[in-house]
DNA sequence: CTGAAAGCGCTAACAG
DNA sequence: CTGTTAGCGCTTTCAG
């Protein structure tokens, strides 16, 4: 049977308040009280309840991460790392995959209220984000992670996306390509960096070709075709940005099956530098996000929110910074 | 503020033990009053709170996961799969990766219980595994995942780790090959996985060559490095067998480097199928484990043991199956 | 410095 | 069919 605290207090021969001060560190407590107590409760392997202090107020120490599909390699590492920042402050993550499906998210949202976790994180997408705002309770901290809902007020820690695709196409200007296709998906993200990648093109004085820009759902089939329809048109791009490495790596199997060498023919370049982007031939030239410092922040908003409830709303914009592989080179000047 | 099982009573006119029989369906409460009470719950946003039931003896609703790595797409999909699995039973899942560190795992484990989980899914590895008695109640539901411990007695889902390793060969000595190589990691399953290879070999007449055997981590870069190893010898094998995608991902990029033309130069099988098999150029033939029907028993023994705590320790071992892949072929005989 | 006692929100007999 | 009551294990005044 696990022992609690009445068995430790009555073994050390003192009350209940006293264990639980020295379990707490609050108080006073002679030194010698707590030894024995501190004693005995190694004794006894005393492992205080979390559910009961909870029940008292208390935190469970616990966060919620809803995320879209846990099994994608670019929500893989971002749940890794919030779950080792997490950890180092002494909290554990329930990961919630809801595929963005709203209805799984709002069910998983009030599961996790009433196991009263201590903090939210939402890095998955709704397509009616306004319906959460009755489903969260005021006073729960929550944390937008790679997102920025603007008709929300919500902590928010996000890659800036818009300059990570203005980078993305002044790499592949600087290397000469002036015909360039984008594939993106549907999402605020994926748009700002479209947004960002068109902007680049016309300060370089290039009109972007609709032909050429296909907006897909992201999974690397999707980018396959998505590639496809945009390279077995009449006059294809040089080179194409792919707004993830899912879609990049579906693009680079497109070129497989067309027969176009990378980067000779068709240089590619992706977002987010998963392990994807790392072990594809070539290796892929891609736009990284600062995941570990992200994590970071993001758990060090949600801790900071517990103790001041109000804190005003802040928005942590983190720099992409571009990652040279093998994907992406000089344009030929015979092509097109 | 929320609200708790009282103010429903009140403001229905009923007492707290009716409207935790209406919300716990138990006992017997006229239709009539269940309707009110229904109807005031929901005009309140009542939910009821898992901690307050918790403590009084009944289920948190969550189980703990522990793992290697989230980060690795294996892992990654197991744990989707194992939380797809629990949530369809209304349970949620804590993830903890452990990097395959003893105290790490210790450490998340008496967590776990002090946040009295229902259940434990344990994926990850143990040097000292006997640790783990001192630090679970025997009360604790616990599944071993694609992991079979003979020393301690636990359930257990498995894949046929020795069965996979002899397909895998079997496959290549159906090509032709006799001189293969294998890199494999150090682990349990590693070893199964290498027994079943050499078993094939010796079944076939060819006796296994420890030079072309070699033993590294987990990683892609291992893999590559371990690649290197047998690839840079003077004779070296016309197929390898490695013990899981990582590796035989790295293994590729090693026969690149080299500049062996896989398949043509080098057949690689790995183990496993996992997204990085499916992107890889050329699509890797690999082993593949049945994850979702791994993930659906084990949260069914977890689910069973609750209601059944001494039912007898079962040990569940799947078949593996072998995925065609682009990265083998016939031996050419002009070779080696 | 230590302890008694009142909850936290809910469940489960046991009465009525 | 419904309500009373005694906990579950812990925290937190408030006395002593």
């Amino acid at each position: 049977m696990k022992s609690t605290i009445y068995d430790v207090a009555k073994a050390a021969g003192v009350s209940i308040a006293t264990v639980s001060k020295v379990v707490n560190q609050t108080g006073n407590i002679s030194a010698k009280t707590r030894e024995r107590v501190l004693h005995i409760m190694k004794e006894l392997q005393y492992q205080p309840s979390v559910v009961a202090s909870a029940l008292t107020g208390k935190k469970t120490s616990t966060f919620g991460l809803l995320i879209s599909d846990l099994a994608n390699p670019f929500f893989a590492e971002v749940a890794r790392n919030l779950e080792d920042q997490a950890q180092a402050s002494g909290y554990s993550i329930v990961m919630c995959s809801t595929d963005n499906k709203d209805d799984k998210g709002l069910n998983y949202i009030s599961l996790l209220q009433r196991k009263q976790i201590d903090g939210l994180i939402i890095a998955c997408q709704f397509t009616k984000w306004s319906q959460l705002e009755d489903y969260i309770t005021d006073s729960l901290p929550i944390v937008l992670f790679s997102k920025d809902i603007t008709s929300l007020t919500m902590h928010t820690v996000t890659v800036d996306d818009y300059k990570g695709g203005y980078e993305a196409i002044r790499h592949l200007l600087q290397l000469g390509h002036t015909d360039i296709g984008i594939i993106t998906e549907d999402s605020p993200s994926g748009e700002h960096r479209v947004r960002g990648a068109k902007q680049a093109m016309k300060d370089a004085g290039i009109e972007p070709n609709d032909q050429w820009i296909t907006v897909v759902h992201s999974s690397v089939a999707e980018g396959c075709s998505g590639a496809n329809q945009i390279l077995q048109q009449y006059s294809r791009p040089t080179a194409i940005f792919s707004c993830n490495d899912l879609l990049a790596v579906g693009a680079m199997q497109s070129a497989h099956q067309i027969g176009l060498q990378v980067p000779n023919e068709l240089s590619i370049i992706g977002f987010d530098d998963t392990i994807l982007s790392q072990i594809v031939v070539p290796r892929l030239t891609t736009i990284a996000q600062p995941i570990p410092d992200m994590a970071k922040e993001t758990i060090q908003l949600l801790l900071r929110q517990a103790d001041n409830p109000d804190m005003p709303k802040q928005k942590i914009v983190f720099q992409p910074q571009l990652i040279s592989g093998d994907s992406t080179q000089v344009r030929e000047t015979d092509g097109k």
